[in-house]
DNA sequence: ATAATAAATGAAAGCGATTACAAAAATGAC
DNA sequence: GTCATTTTTGTAATCGCTTTCATTTATTAT
């Protein structure tokens, strides 16, 4: 592959002119233009990245550390940091963590070493004080789905409690009392928060329920299918249940089905997160938005207001959830 | 942020020995070793990627372009793609290019300029002679799902005629004759590979049937919606539906459910791709599946050959889609 | 103890670009 | 046509790292 140095052979000028006419600089005569164009696409010239970025000193680059690549919900925050990216003239680099605590590691280093300027750092295996060890390494890092007090101001978050105390209020309000909650098993926070919310609205409104209307699993169909066939092996009074995301809800709906229960007629249900599959599924599921898109976009913009030292005025970090209304919840009657 | 000469003075020690304690060059000392490891950590040194990439001329990345990674089928593409990267030491930098010819090209651009190694080209927008032109200046390059004949030792391709092929007469053999095609309205090969397919399945079952059983739209189920909808104005006599991908089976089966035509039991429908959505549907999408995973984990692998110089024995490189058996085709009545 | 050999180290060149600075060429004023 | 000014160009240093080659230090054989 033909360097700088071949270009300007070629061109017959020196590679100062070169890079001149690359960077479209304004000293640079219409007649060096001209050669060193030609020259470049006789030889199918193309920067070296690396030679740049190692000599200016700066990438370009925006990193994010996601989950998994292939769940939609780490798509759709990709795509939206993405298209920040775009607007700013910078690119994406992309990391997986695959929730592992290792390759979390490897993949956040992978980054830093290729001089991200600006990280957005979904991490669910990392400690508090390896998280904030980084970003007092790196000031364009800044957390997304997850709340460190001591980052306070680089964290994008989502109130998980209020999330759930919206779902379950709104069965309350549809005339629900015998609520399950379908819980998560992952020892993450926000499997807690969400509980929480579910409690704190059912303790609100004078409900008392058993633990039993309690069932975990993994946060997937599967595990969703698996808790819900507990519950009913355990015959609980119920006309509503709350899941702690939409997978899940998807597990419960299908064992609805399988038992001959209908949805919302005999039992309502509700989700979280609103990923794509939630509109697919049947009856279409009512659940509780992740405003995912506005997060990610949030968390670009901060992360590159950091990085590039702008002072920053303290705003909402902290996002709400909202109800989205379809067909799976119903009236108790 | 520290640089390797920084660690060398803290080490004592010249920059040539902090390089091979890095790269764990089997001529350094123990007490090297040490001194070194103990300033890496002092001065959480990071070594620059772009230098080291600059002057060992390998950047140990394979790039991939796909169309949108927020959806799940380049997700799973990319997922795939990724677990080969690693397998072999390698890491994954990822371009959008939105099916856009402009913005395809400057992501498969960056790609170059960042020196990728091996290149994974999912591409809609750029002609052949363009894709045939980076093939020659990259011998990393595969294609995949297309097919270039002057490429054809580098194409990842899927046979969509066979798929659509199947579908129909996996329709054909559960007694249906009437049976309607929803085809996609975007200018790609497979488009009109697959309608080929639908065509030619029922030719050679001496099925004929009237062009107003031919609906196209978006190949989303907005298309999907719009395309029975049509369908049904036209008060076509079918009871069966192939359909061009699963997203517009699932705008199918939403205007079936809203028209209250029951599936399958009145309507039977069979989608392609079998994306993430097929089994969530309801109910439970019967589709071709699209072995992506395979494709991808096979393109990964071809990549790295041809970019190592590795010669290569020619296979199949045309993958062959199967039927997933689910809920939504029934034998007709 | 000494020579021969092996192991460990450092100095310096070079990867491909940008850019400060100086020099050369072009332009304008008179 | 001359001199001052502006525009254009080239030289060389530099970014952070790897690696060759020469040199120093440690090890082994005699």
């Amino acid at each position: 592959m033909s360097t700088i140095k071949d270009v300007a052979k070629e061109a017959c000028v020196s590679i100062a002119t070169v890079s001149r006419v690359i960077n479209k600089s304004p000293k640079a005569s219409k007649s060096a233009i001209d050669a060193v164009t030609n020259a470049m696409n006789k030889l199918a010239y193309r920067p070296n990245a690396a030679a740049k970025a190692l000599v200016s000193q700066n990438t370009n680059t925006i990193g994010v550390l996601v989950g998994d690549v292939s769940d939609p919900f780490f798509g759709t925050l990709i795509k939206t940091v993405d298209t920040v990216a775009q607007q700013n003239g910078k690119h994406t680099l992309i990391g997986n963590g695959y929730h592992d605590h290792q390759q979390e590691l490897e993949a956040i280093e992978l980054l830093i070493n290729n001089r991200c300027e600006a990280l957005i750092i979904h991490s669910k295996a990392l400690s508090d004080d390896e998280l904030i060890s980084y970003a007092n390494e790196i000031k364009g890092l800044v957390l997304i789905n997850r709340h460190i007090e001591k980052l306070a101001d680089r964290c994008i978050s989502l109130d998980n409690y209020k999330g759930a105390y919206l779902a379950t209020e709104y069965l309350i309000r549809h005339g629900h009392t015998k609520i399950a909650c379908i819980a998560s098993n992952h020892p993450i926070e926000d499997t807690d928060e969400r509980r929480l919310g579910y409690l704190a609205a059912l303790q609100d409104n004078g409900i008392k329920l058993s633990k039993d209307y309690i069932e975990s699993g993994t946060p997937d169909s599967e595990g969703g299918e698996m808790a819900m066939t507990n519950l009913l092996t355990k015959s609980i009074e119920m006309t509503g249940v709350v899941a702690y995301n939409d997978h899940m809800a998807a597990g419960v709906l299908s064992v609805a089905h399988e038992n001959g229960i209908q949805v919302p007629e005999k039992l309502s249900i509700i989700g979280f997160d609103d990923v794509l599959i939630a509109r697919y599924l049947y009856p279409r599921l009512t659940t509780v938005r992740y405003p995912i898109e506005m997060m990610a976009e949030k968390a670009a913009i901060l992360a590159l207001k950091l990085a590039s030292g702008e002072s920053i005025e303290p705003e909402a970090m902290h996002f709400t959830p909202t109800i989205v209304r379809r067909d799976s919840v119903g009236k108790r009657n």
